[in-house]
RNA sequence: GCGCCCGUAGCUCAGCGGAUUAGAGUACUUGGCUUCGAACCAAGGGGUCGCAAGUUCGAAUCUUGCCGGGCGCACCA
């Protein structure tokens, strides 16, 4: 995808080169906040090639330009300062308009990317860091298909092994042999309930060894379900639990995967790739079956366990071996926690020895641990904070805030959302629930209410403008003021709009400074997504909106727009801005409603 | 011990294919609502960018070595 404001400076960059007749030229630059200028050239590495001072170059370039794009230039400290001429910011900001997808990019076009959006156990409770994960990973879906990728959520969920052991163990006991008893579990206490099945089975497992084996037998038979009480069970409270993840994915606001993979059907297969490479990828080793990572720099783990039941390991073979069959995706991302790193990478390599035809495409895409800070919460609770309870305390938080019942939930999202996509991904992140549902500063809130707040204005200008006409309610309102104006030259926009050609009416004759900066701020956000894409870095998209939203807060602040005589052309810059910042609000999963 | 990740303002973090005068939020101090939403804006104090060398005209950013923290290293997931 290529903006307008990319065309242009690639238009500025070629007669530099002309100027200066070199080759190759150092990318323009979005100038560092703190100067007033809108881009900047640095000259260091021409300075090299030229054999010549920076700040000479510099000022050869500025004596040397004259371009339609570019109102100014100054030469300073080896760097070409250069404003953007109001002819050039108009043709550029009509383009938010007429296209939707502003932002969106071809980076990855035509590459088909699968992505395990959330990889849950069922049975287990689902706490925090699974919020984390599964933000992470759908928004990294998002950025993705932003790419121009042709992207597919899946999802593994881990029904077998030991914990389902764990958990049926403390089932079947409370069931004593009668299925009926499930019934008196009302529907809403279902998660609670397998949470605390889990948590006994566990803690019987740690403190009694004829238990222990009777979790191990209920392990394996999690494997085979032969018996056929067990396995009516454990698809009931299987199915329980998908509901209750399914629920809480959506209540965060991501979306489903797909195609939900579990270990159940990933496991025979798993084990069949082992079996087959014993001796040239994997060997027997007291009893079990191991990789020896070690030739690779890497370390041994075991596949298949000397009691013959598949680990983890062979088990996320099979799932790959399982998206290639079904897929044959050009890269398939896994989202795992950091202590999963060097884990991933003895299965990645011994993936590539006995699946060759997987090649690299799986990338593993490992994010930090998600810690509380010393708050109310972790001290009341002592340990791992439960999704619900999460959901329960921002909600009140936002509700003591004020916030209307009717975008409570979007509120939630936002706060939670932005608080963990804020951070770059990798490092620990230490979530503080007041912090995050804190409605001030850099934070979900404030950016949804400086959305509302934009839209507001709008709305308010659409309101009068159709009252003092004859009502004929357009179904976009926020356009309306428009009906009453010619058709803009904004809104059929010039390609490249180099302002040689002032035929018609321009929407954006000239641009006082305040404008001017609002205007360069919203015209970044092309920039700023193909370095979130390219960087698979969320928290790029977070700062940027931030920073765009203060732009627009100052700019609100010392300007008006409803009554004065650059009414209209605020209002479409207002309206660029709008749109912009809910474009990349739904970039992080975040709803930019119209009031808050 | 070996390997990976991380040390930037009191706290939470951006910035890291070097480049104009290290930035935000929060907390603290202060000013601004008869005007489009004050969940806002403005101003102030607060930093040996963990330490030390090296490369460079120039390093928070690259290299090396230390120090400090987290995680992983055989039958959990």
């Amino acid at each position: 995808m290529s903006y307008a404001v990319e065309k242009q400076l690639a238009e500025v960059a070629k007669t530099i080169k002309k100027i200066l007749s070199v080759a190759e030229l150092p990318a323009i630059e979005i100038a560092n906040s703190k100067f007033d200028a809108d881009f900047a050239l640095p000259c260091f590495t021409l300075a090299r090639d030229l054999h010549k001072k920076p700040q000479e170059i510099a000022e050869q370039i500025v004596v040397g330009l004259n371009h339609p794009v570019i109102a100014k230039a100054e030469a300073k400290a080896g760097f070409v300062n250069l404003w953007l001429s109001d002819s050039a910011l108009g043709s550029a900001l009509g383009e938010i308009v007429t296209k939707p997808t502003y932002g969106a990019q071809k980076l990855l076009d035509k590459q088909k990317i699968l992505i395990e959006v959330y990889s849950t156990n069922p049975f287990k409770d689902l706490h925090i860091g699974h919020a984390y994960n599964s933000i992470v990973g759908d928004t990294l879906a998002n950025i993705f298909k932003l790419g121009g990728a042709d992207l597919h959520r899946v999802s593994y969920g881990g029904d077998v092994g030991l914990h389902v052991g764990k958990s049926m163990w403390a089932i079947l006991r409370y069931l004593e042999g009668d299925i009926s008893k499930l019934d008196v579990v009302k529907s809403g206490d279902r998660p609670a309930f397998l949470s605390r099945m889990y948590v006994e089975g566990a803690g019987q497992y740690e403190e009694d060894s004829i238990i222990r084996q009777q979790i191990d037998v209920l392990a394996r038979q999690s494997f085979v379900q032969d018996d056929a009480f067990f396995k009516q069970v454990y698809e009931i409270c299987r199915q329980w639990s998908f509901d209750y993840i399914h629920k809480m994915i959506k209540k965060m606001g991501s979306q489903l995967a797909e195609r939900e993979y579990w270990e159940n059907e990933a496991d025979k297969l798993g084990r069949q790739i082992v079996e087959t490479h014993i001796g040239d990828v994997f060997e027997r080793s007291e009893g079990a079956i191991v990789f020896k990572g070690e030739t690779y720099g890497l370390h041994t783990r075991v596949f298949i366990t000397s009691h013959d039941t598949t680990l983890y390991e062979a088990r996320d073979l099979g799932l790959m071996q399982l998206k290639e069959q079904e897929y044959n995706p050009d890269k398939s991302y896994y989202l795992t926690a950091e202590e999963q790193r060097d884990y991933f990478k003895v299965v990645l390599k011994a993936a590539q020895l006995s699946l060759p035809e997987l090649k690299d495409k799986s990338v593993n895409i490992s994010t930090g641990t998600v810690k509380l800070s010393t708050g109310k919460m972790s001290s009341r609770t002592g340990k791992v904070v439960n999704i619900e309870g999460l959901f329960k305390e921002l909600s009140e938080a936002l509700k003591a805030r004020g916030a209307e019942e009717d975008n409570l939930q979007a509120g939630i999202v936002g706060a939670l959302r932005y608080a963990m996509l804020k951070v770059r991904i990798g490092g620990d992140i230490i979530f503080d629930i007041n912090e995050s549902i804190s409605l001030e500063g850099n934070s979900g809130p404030y950016l949804q209410y400086a959305h509302a707040r934009g839209r507001s204005i709008l709305a308010k200008l659409a309101d009068s403008s159709s009252t003092e006409k004859s009502s004929s309610s357009s179904s976009h309102p926020r356009l309306d003021w428009e009906s009453s104006k010619k058709k803009s030259s904004l809104l059929t926009g010039s390609p490249i709009g180099v302002g040689d050609d002032e035929t018609g009416e321009k929407t954006f004759v000239d641009f006082t400074a305040d404008e001017h900066k609002l205007a360069i701020k919203v015209l970044e956000y092309p920039t700023i997504t193909a370095k979130a894409i390219s960087e698979l870095a969320p928290h790029h998209i977070c700062n940027y909106l931030y920073e765009l939203t203060q732009q627009f807060n100052r700019f609100y602040e010392h300007n008006r727009i409803i009554g004065d005589p650059r009414q209209n052309q605020r209002a479409e810059l207002v309206n660029s801005y709008c749109q912009v910042l809910e474009n990349g609000l739904g970039v992080l999963g975040i709803p930019a409603p119209e009031r808050l």
